[in-house]
This record gives structure tokens, C-alpha cells and sequence, in this order.
RNA sequence: GGGCGUAUGGCUCAGUUGGUUAGAGCGCUGCCUUCACACGGCAGAGGUCACAGGUUCGAAUCCUGUUACGCCCA
């Protein structure tokens, strides 16, 4: 132990720059690859979307990380803590995009050197259109800038990361790990393409998975349309809020059970204004009660016509194009003139303005039954878009996840029971999802910043590709970029020519990467040695709301590959609710720059705000929670300049006094609550209690030892000995959440870093206590004796006298062991309250007497 | 409509397998410029634990139902 080196005016000022430079220069968060897999904790860590800001929600889950990962160091495992970079895909495409003022055209050629606009233009439309190779190339170039404000904000908040590990979505490296995996998914059949109706967003022009949909009420409105019986009877009437799409139906549907349409079944009916025959089907998707129990099936208005279509093998009849358009062309099944004029005034409309177009047309014909009924009603939405999506048959890529499988969905399902969630019940989420899966998920993306889909093409001699034989590069040669690239066999002339080769334009969802972080950070099949001490990992920290997304696909890319969970712990935290309980959003304008906040606060108090949110709860922000951790650090300052500065105790002391012995006592209980909390992943609980011990700690404990501390002798070095054991466990129990105070403090007495100190254990203090003042249940002194000098207190403050005021008497009356207990006190008592005379009775009715000393009249 | 969660003083939250008088901090009120701390300290007031039943010697805690809010899914 060195010479106590306290500073006269200790401060938090300036801890952040001072200790974060030295933990760097120390390298005190280098993840130890010597050592083996079971002394190894590693996590991970969600890679943010460099391209978005952070926010305090990501200041907020980042610290509970962090604490676990600090505890887990201080446990002695070589934690392993990197840091990645999600700037792969379209949210980096679309800062790109407003911030340079520029889009991707493929066509357009590479300009070497291109400077963007100096202002981007108001419209979309009118921005600078630029090759695949300049958008990339911007995009890489906004990321990384990014990405170093980043690593700026998580070095000042304290996150113990080990800088040097750090990786990104869209690094070659990155690539060529997204692309092995992928290409080892399509050799086991794992992978494959399909020609099939996918949700595509006009906007973005790409399609869009399950997973990243979304609800929105929108309004509409039911129109009662007449179809007519080609077998005379008379007309049928469906309801429908989308009567724009008359043109692609190709087929009525009711349920088998519906009386009403039973003898319609098998029977043809003619479409309005377009004469097109269509069948009556039955099936039991159909709603009895909703409209009139009979629906249009259309190339497709929603899932349902996707199902119907599939199930009842229908006609396929697009009219929508990429675009989210009407094609231009009259469709080859309008077979009269009159079908083929109404369809001219539809082309090349978008569906609203279709829809005016057809009410009228409808209207005019009479077939149009009264007014439309408005309607709020559920509207399928990519999450990141802004219009509604429609269904559009193309060529896609899917990765199986049992969404068309029960044996792979019951087995995906069942690797939840693999991992433990905290909290539980967040599992819930992930087997819920699992089991409403109704297709395989789609990667494929129609867009430019991305990890390319590794394949090409063989071309036949009229230039059609071969998508069923898909030609495969070999694994040494990733990464690839098959527009770029030529596949082995062919030459370049031989590009997009009959009988050559055409390299994929998709490239892979993020998603689709961002499901690998566990392969990636760990260096699968890059870094066998470094894989094999960190693979599979401990811990999966995530927020609940991608358990869906992020969480289940990391699950199946595991199952694929290795045959097992990515980790062994799924931590789930909640999300930053503003003061009124709203999730805080930019649209709101609720948003609080983390920056400000740890500029203005301190991190530790960010910190302890941060850790304050229990696993998988939401949280108010709240600055008066900084308040208090700022106050809580300023104290951990304090009290550790009062126990350092009482000068050294005695070699060899020990606590002697059973007040002291009786205070470790209660420690060690402390360290054994904090020790069962982390373990079960309750940094929250952990920090309570510690938080709970130390404030006790300052104004009873410390108070009530000042008076013997200061002087000399056995009992003043009873007192030493048992302070700083106190101190240096309290500091190595706050480490984990109060980074910079704890070693500030730790530095003016102690050698290396309270990091990397050993987490402190009950057999450490309860040896040096000794004994045990409580065994067989006796009262603590410490407890006694603190009860005794809150009555003073009390009785001082009632008669608004100074603390310091003289006691002439105090009597204390309790039960016979509380006395006793007392006894062994009484003079750090009577020190603590001024108590000139101190009379301890036994009695049945608890109390204590205070009488004042006279106050010496001024 | 289904699943999950939440409901405790004005505010934010603890309350471990059911066990005396339900805790803490903030805020509020009063006092103390005290030799670790005014970026302090001490003390006080403030709650029929959302509602209605039930189990139990005993319920904030367990069960059933209701209401409100949040999230996920359909």
C-alpha cells in the first residue's frame, strides 16, 4: 500500500481526458489472447448505425453493458469487448444521399475525382445522379467521419472496449466473412433464389422482409362493386378498398360455409368495366362478415391474394410495376377495345390516382353501388418508408428460417431454451415471433452500398441468365463484387453478352451481415485461434425491439453453421422514455444530445443514471438522476479523503473495536448481494445496495468513528485498518459504474488500476473482521449504536441547536442484548453526540432521553 | 383479436421464496456555515401499495376478474 497522495480540493473536474488517456496508453482493456476459452467472457457488442446519431438510449444500454463487462473483468476473465460499425446498407445510402445531395445511378459512369454540390438540391429529383463506384466510394467516405465522433462519445462515457478489435459492417474483411456464409448457406441448400410475389417499396425501389414491416392505420374506404354472373343469375357484390386493381383480379373467393355463395362455386363471373371472366372460389381465409363475405382476388393487393393465389392456383395478372406505377401497355387479357380505352386512362397512374380514375369509370357505369364507406383500416408499411408497400413479383434471395419449414421453425424455436434472457420473459418475444413466421427471409436488397450477393450468371445465346446455375466464386477469392469482377472462365467482353455472363446487381439486406457480428468479431475461418477463445459468446446485449430482427437472425445463421446458440446470454434492454413517457424520437424533438449530457453532468453521473434502469425496463430520462450520481461521486471523493487522511495505521493493525468488526461484517453481506446480483446480470440491484451501504456508511458509520480514528492508539488503529478495507471494497464495488472517481481515488493509494484489481470477496473482509459481533443473532453494535445517535440528532434538530451541541445526559433504554450491544459502542457514541454522560438501562419500552446542555448565553 | 409487461407518497423507483410499524432518493418544510464533504450535513411531513373478489393465522407480494398504460404480433 503507498503513501496516501491526497489532493487538498479533490474534484471530478478533468477525470474523463485524464484516465481515458491512460487507460489507453496502459492498454487496460486489451482483450488477453492467451488465454483459454473458459477464462474468457466475450460480447456482442450491437454495432451502431454510424450513419444515424446516437442518442441517450444507446448511452444508456451501452452502460449496462460495460458494467457487466467491468465486473467480469474484475473476476479475473480476459474480457473481450470489441467495438463494430454498422454503416453497411440503406440508412448510410440515404444520409449519403441528403447530405452530399446525390443518388446512385448505375448507369452513369465512374467520375474520377468527383467533387459533390455544394449545397444538395431541394428536390430528391434533382440530385446528382452518379455511378455505383462515386456513391460507394461517398458513402465510405461519410461513415468513417462518423465513425470517429463515435468512438469520441463511447471513450468519454467510460465503455472499457478494446479499441484495437473494433470492426465494420462493410470492411472487406466483413465482406468476405458475409459472403463465405452465405455461399456455405446456398451449398447446403440453406440459400436460394425464387421467382415470387415479395413486398417492395416504391420509394427505395427494393423489396423489403417480414421483419421490417410495419402497421399503419391509414384511411380508406369500401366500394361495393356489382360483378356479373356469366350464367345470367344476376350480379355479385364484393367489397373492396382498393377498386383500382379490378384490372389484375382473377378470381373471387367465399368461404366453403358461407350459404349464401355455396351455389357460386365452381361458376364464372365477369368483371366491371373490363369484362374479364374470373372463377367463384371458396376458401376459408375469406371473412363471412366482413363486406359482403365475398372478395376479389387481385395481383396482389395484400398477403391474403398472395395466399389464395398460391393455394388456389390462380391466374397471375401484374399491373404494378417497380416503380409502384400502372404499366403502360394494355394488358394482353382486356380482350375488347372498350377494356383496353379504360385501361389507357390507369396507365402509368400511381394507385391513388388510379383509384379516382376508376371510381369514376365505375360510377359512370353503374356498377359502382352507392357512396364508399370510409374506413380506418391497417396498411402495410416498410418501417423506413412513406408509402404504402405494394406486391411485386420479382427474383429474390431468401435465407430458410423456417417460415415454410415446421421441423427447422420447431428446432429455431427450441434454441431459446439454449440461452438464458435477462429477463426472462423476454423470450417470449422471440418464440412468438418464430412461430407466426409465414415465408423464409429475404436478403436480397435492389440497392448499391452493401455486401454483394457473390454470384453470377451464365447467359444463354439469347441473353437470358441462368439463375437456376449460378455461378459460384471459390471461397479464397472473397470478397467479390460480380459487376466488377469476372468470373474464372469467362473474360470481361464476355459481360451481358449471349452466351457470356452477368454478374448479380443485388446485394445482401444489412441485416443479412449484421446477423454474423458473432462470426465477425470473433474472426471465424480469419482468426482461428482468436475464434476459438471467444466462440460461442457470453452475451448478446440488445434492445427488446430487434429481438425479431437482429436477434433471431444471429440465432439461425449459428443453428446453419455451427449447430448451436451464438452466445449463452441474451440481455434485453428497455428504451429512454422522455419525462412524459413517450419514446423519445427526433420527429418529437425530445432528443438529448448525449455530449451535452456528459459534458454537463459528468459521465459517472451519466453513468449511474444509466445503470439505475433495471434489465429490459424502460426509462425516464431524467437529469435529477444525474444529480444524485454527480452527488454520489463528489462523495466517493470525499469520504475516501477523510479515510486516506487520517494517516497510516499501524503495520500489521487490525480492526479491533466491535463496531468496526461489526461494520465489514455488514460488508461482506454487501459483496456477497452484489456479487449474486451481476452474476445474474442485475448491475441495477448491484449498484442499489452498494449505493444503499456506502450512504449509511458516511453518516453513521463514519461519523460515529471520526472521534477515535483521529487519535491515536488500538482503538484509533482499529478504525484505520477497517476503513480502508472498507474503502478499497467500496471503490472496487463501484468500479463497474463510477469508472473515473473510483480510480482517482484509487490512485492515490493504490498501484495499477481499480479495474483490473480483483473484485473483493466476503472471505477477504470476514478474515479480517475476525469475529463475528452478530453470530447467534446478537445485535449489530454498529446498528445500535447508529439508532442511538439519530435520536440525538433528532433531539438536537427539534430544539434548533447546532449538532455540535453538548449532551449532558442521554439515557438509552432497550432490551438486554441491544445494550450490551450498545456497551461495546458507548464511547464512539458518546464522542459522535457530544454526550457527556451516557446511561444505558435495560427496560421493555425502547427510548432515548436526551437532555441539552444550557446553551452559555451570547 | 392474441402474447408479454407495468400500475407502490407530488416525481423516479426498491421491496429477494407471503411474515412485525411498506423503504430510498428527488422535490417540499425546518434547522445547522461542523476540523472528509455547502457540488454539503441533520431532521420532519407525506402512501387505505390501480380496482373488485378469493386463498391464508397473516397479502404490496399468491390466484381469478376488471380498468389504465406500454411494447410485440395478427
Amino acid at each position: 500500500m503507498a503513501t496516501p497522495n491526497v489532493p487538498d480540493k479533490p474534484s471530478l473536474d478533468g477525470l474523463e481526458e485524464k484516465w481515458d488517456a491512460v487507460w489507453e496508453e496502459q492498454g487496460t482493456y486489451r482483450f488477453d489472447r492467451t488465454r483459454e476459452r473458459a477464462d474468457v467472457f466475450s460480447i456482442d457488442t450491437p454495432p451502431p448505425t454510424v450513419s444515424g446519431s446516437l442518442h441517450v438510449g444507446h448511452v444508456f444500454s451501452y452502460t449496462h453493458t460495460d458494467t457487466v463487462a467491468r465486473y467480469q473483468r474484475m473476476r479475473g476473465k480476459a474480457v473481450f469487448y470489441p467495438m463494430g460499425w454498422d454503416d453497411n446498407g440503406l440508412p448510410t445510402e440515404r444520409r449519403v444521399e441528403n447530405y452530399y445531395g446525390v443518388r446512385c445511378d448505375p448507369s452513369v459512369a465512374y467520375i474520377e475525382g468527383y467533387v459533390p454540390p455544394e449545397a444538395p438540391a431541394k428536390d430528391r429529383q434533382d440530385y446528382d445522379a452518379i455511378g455505383r463506384r462515386n456513391f460507394v466510394e461517398l458513402c465510405e467516405e461519410l461513415a468513417a467521419r462518423d465513425e470517429v465522433v463515435f468512438e469520441q462519445l463511447w471513450r468519454r462515457l467510460g465503455l472499457s472496449i478494446d479499441w484495437s478489435m473494433t470492426y465494420s459492417t462493410v470492411s472487406l474483411k466483413t465482406q468476405r466473412t458475409s459472403q463465405r456464409a452465405f455461399l456455405r448457406n446456398l451449398a447446403r441448400g440453406e440459400a436460394y433464389s425464387s421467382e415470387a410475389p415479395s413486398l417492395w417499396d416504391v420509394t427505395f425501389q427494393t423489396a423489403v422482409a417480414q421483419a421490417e414491416l410495419e402497421d399503419r392505420p391509414r384511411p380508406g374506404a369500401y366500394h361495393d362493386l356489382a360483378f356479373h354472373r356469366t350464367d345470367g343469375g344476376g350480379d355479385v357484390v364484393i367489397s373492396t378498398t382498393r377498386p383500382e386493381l379490378v384490372v389484375s383480379c382473377v378470381a373471387l373467393v367465399a368461404h366453403p360455409d358461407d350459404e349464401r355463395y355455396q351455389p357460386l362455386f365452381g361458376s364464372t363471373v365477369t368483371t366491371p368495366v373490363f369484362g374479364v371472366e374470373v372463377p367463384v372460389k371458396a376458401h376459408p381465409l375469406a371473412e363471412i362478415d366482413k363486406g359482403t363475405g365475398i372478395a376479389m382476388v387481385c395481383t396482389f393487393g395484400d398477403l391474403t391474394d398472395v395466399t389464395w393465389w398460391r393455394e388456389l392456383q390462380l391466374e397471375t395478372r401484374a399491373v404494378i410495376e417497380k416503380d409502384g406505377r400502372f404499366r403502360a401497355e394494355a394488358p394482353e387479357w382486356l380482350a375488347t377495345d372498350a377494356a383496353r380505352e379504360a385501361y389507357g386512362q390507369i396507365a402509368r397512374k400511381a394507385p391513388g390516382g388510379a383509384q379516382r380514375v376508376m371510381v369514376e369509370l365505375l360510377g359512370t357505369s353503374g356498377e359502382l353501388l352507392g357512396e364508399p364507406k370510409k374506413i380506418e383500416h391497417p396498411v402495410k408499411f416498410f418501417e423506413k418508408g412513406d408509402k404504402p408497400l405494394e406486391i411485386v413479383t420479382t427474383r429474390q434471395w431468401y435465407i430458410r428460417n423456417g417460415g415454410r419449414d415446421d421441423d427447422l421453425r420447431q428446432a429455431l424455436v427450441g434454441r431459446a431454451d439454449e440461452l438464458a434472457w435477462h429477463p426472462d420473459y423476454m423470450r417470449h418475444r422471440y418464440t412468438t415471433w418464430v412461430d407466426g413466421l409465414n415465408g423464409d427471409w429475404l436478403i436480397s436488397r435492389q440497392r448499391y452500398f452493401g455486401v454483394p450477393i457473390p454470384l453470377w450468371y451464365p447467359l444463354d445465346d439469347e441473353g437470358r441468365p441462368d439463375h437456376a446455375h449460378p455461378i459460384v466464386p471459390d471461397e479464397s477469392l472473397l470478397p467479390i463484387d460480380p459487376l466488377a469482377q469476372v468470373p474464372e472462365g469467362y473474360t470481361a467482353d464476355q459481360r451481358d453478352q449471349p452466351g457470356g455472363f452477368t454478374g448479380e446487381p443485388d446485394i445482401m439486406d444489412t441485416w443479412a451481415t449484421s446477423s454474423l457480428t458473432p462470426q465477425i468479431a470473433t474472426g471465424w475461418e480469419e482468426d482461428p485461434d482468436l475464434f476459438a477463445r471467444t466462440f460461442p459468446m457470453d452475451l448478446r446485449p440488445q434492445a427488446h425491439d430487434i429481438i425479431r430482427t437482429w436477434l433471431f437472425s444471429t440465432v439461425v445463421r449459428s443453428h446453419f453453421e455451427f449447430g448451436t446458440v451464438p452466445w449463452s446470454n441474451a440481455a434485453l434492454s428497455g428504451w429512454i422514455l422522455d419525462p412524459d413517457r413517450k419514446k423519445m424520437s427526433k420527429s418529437k424533438g425530445n432528443v438529448v444530445v448525449p455530449s451535452d449530457l456528459l459534458e454537463q453532468h459528468g459521465s459517472d453521473a451519466v453513468r449511474y443514471w444509466a445503470a439505475n434502469g433495471r434489465p429490459g425496463t424502460d426509462t425516464a430520462f431524467d437529469a435529477g438522476q444525474m444529480k444524485i450520481g454527480r452527488r454520489l461521486a463528489i462523495k466517493v471523493l470525499n469520504a475516501s479523503k477523510f479515510a486516506l487522511g487520517l494517516g497510516e495505521p499501524t503495520a500489521g493493525a487490525r480492526p479491533t473495536e466491535a463496531i468496526d468488526i461489526a461494520m465489514l461484517g455488514e460488508l461482506a453481506g454487501l459483496v456477497d448481494e452484489a456479487t449474486r446480483a451481476f452474476d445474474g446480470f442485475d448491475y441495477a440491484r448491484a449498484l442499489q445496495r452498494s449505493e444503499e451501504f456506502f450512504w449509511r456508511f458516511c453518516d453513521d458509520y463514519l461519523e460515529l468513528v471520526k472521534g477515535r480514528a483521529y487519535a491515536d492508539g488500538p482503538g484509533a488503529d482499529s478504525a484505520r485498518a477497517a476503513l480502508r478495507a472498507a474503502l478499497s471494497t467500496l471503490l472496487r464495488l463501484f468500479a463497474p459504474f463510477l469508472p473515473y472517481v473510483t480510480e482517482e481515488v484509487w490512485s492515490w493509494h493504490e498501484e495499477g488500476s481499480v479495474h483490473l484489481a480483483p473484485w473483493p470477496t466476503s472471505t477477504e473482509l470476514r478474515a479480517l473482521a475476525g469475529e463475528d459481533v452478530t453470530a447467534g443473532g446478537a445485535p449489530s453494535p454498529l446498528v445500535v449504536a447508529a439508532d442511538a445517535i439519530r435520536e440525538v440528532r433528532k433531539a438536537k434538530s427539534d430544539a434548533k441547536v447546532s449538532q455540535r451541541a453538548a449532551v449532558e445526559r442521554a439515557t438509552v433504554t432497550d432490551t438486554g442484548d441491544r445494550i450490551a450491544a450498545l456497551r461495546l459502542a458507548a464511547d464512539d457514541l458518546c464522542a459522535a453526540g457530544s454526550i457527556d454522560d451516557l446511561v444505558l438501562v435495560e427496560g421493555a419500552e425502547a427510548s432515548v432521553e436526551v437532555v441539552l446542555a444550557p446553551v452559555a448565553e451570547a
